[in-house]
DNA sequence: TAGATTGTTAATCGATTAACAATC
DNA sequence: TAGATTGTTAATCGATTAACAATC
């Protein structure tokens, strides 16, 4: 079941299909055509047929697509039926409400360990999981096979503990710091960069109220 | 100063540039040419310039962009030099992590109330900021003249309050919640979906184990 | 002035949309 | 079978990159 080279754009959908037929399976829809769900997607059914294409046909001539079929199919696509042990470095105000964040379960995220350097949050447990102090990072890091680490730290500190972090077995890196990491190719590096976000909106509201309030 | 259309593309490059300048600006750096930061940052030269370009001619043939020129007008652009006032509907662990978070100040965004039903938070105050019931959402937004509502509530809850704060007067929404809001075409809204983020970083990690470890 | 580097036009590349034959 | 709707090829559109004349 090898692969051409999906494109970026592509990916980025995928998991918002994944998102909409889930609703849809919930609201006991069967199945679905492109054009209806291109209607409620708000996007072009071409695009649709296109993006599912890549991974394969899934659909049904003069019938659509089953609701069912399709989301186990594109879960298996986005790899959601794995587990992947990760832990989370950065037990603030952010680390916790992700470490508490249900939807990690549902995707086969496993939380194995908190970290943080506050001695006060030492031995503190979240859902079970106890949180540790930095210098226990490395030999857990190890021993536990962690795959992913999710940093919610300072950007001062990112790109050290990433590397730290790559050095001992981690795979991937969910970004949550200020900063580009710069970690080798093989590395998997997803971003939220929550303060790019906030400047797109602060964009968007001066250049609405340019063009609404004379100026 | 109006401006013809500028693509979604160049808008979402436009706070990475910013950041940046403000880093090479920390670092003492006064001049830049297209070609030295794009090699810092792993753009194209002349995508860059091509950007620029969208707002004005920024630099100088024979010397580059300054950088604390270039920085102090792309933070213009963004809009960060305004005030906005917003709100936070969810006082939850991430509707925390957002009230400590620092970057809203540098950016014009000024925190006025905080927002739950859990009536265990009512009068519970974070950086001087009270969190009330949801009770008293809808008079607050109007009196305090509110432009943006951050939603860190569930997705059950979020059309349902998205609504009510677009009623009253807000302008702009920074959606944390697992759903699209399909609000009117004048209201701005920005989407940080963390459960899609997640997923892309499964996509990567599931396709990076199937290409290397055989099958 | 000569060298460097921009701003901008032209060429290329990739992604989206349209169209339609294949087929359920 | 006739109607519906996919899968896929072709056409269009937009974004990125390359090239270079303008100019500091």
């Amino acid at each position: 079941m090898a692969s051409r080279e999906i494109s970026q754009a592509v990916i980025r959908r995928l998991p918002r299909y994944y998102r909409y037929l889930g609703e849809l399976l919930e609201s006991g829809v069967e199945r679905i055509s492109s054009n209806e769900l291109s209607k409620r997607m708000k996007v072009t059914a071409s695009q649709i047929r296109q993006d599912l294409n890549n991974f394969g046909g899934f659909g049904q001539q003069g019938y659509g697509y089953n609701v069912k079929y399709l989301y186990t199919e594109i879960g298996k696509i986005l790899g959601l039926n794995e587990k992947h042990k990760f832990v989370i470095i950065g037990a603030g105000n952010l680390g916790q409400a992700l470490a508490n964040y249900a939807a990690f379960e549902n995707r086969g995220f496993v939380l194995k360990g908190l970290f943080d350097v506050n001695p006060r949050l030492a031995g503190l447990t979240i859902r079970g999981v106890e949180i540790r102090m930095m210098d226990e990072l490395k030999d857990f890091v190890k021993e536990n096979d962690i795959e992913i680490g999710v940093l919610t730290i300072p950007k001062t500190k990112a790109v050290e503990v990433a590397n730290l972090l790559v050095d001992n077995g981690v795979k991937a890196i969910w970004n949550f710091a200020h900063t580009d990491l710069n970690l080798p190719d093989n590395i998997i590096v997803e971003n939220v960069h929550l303060s790019e976000s906030l400047m797109r909106l602060s964009y968007n509201i001066t250049r609405y109220n340019e063009e609404h309030e004379g100026k």
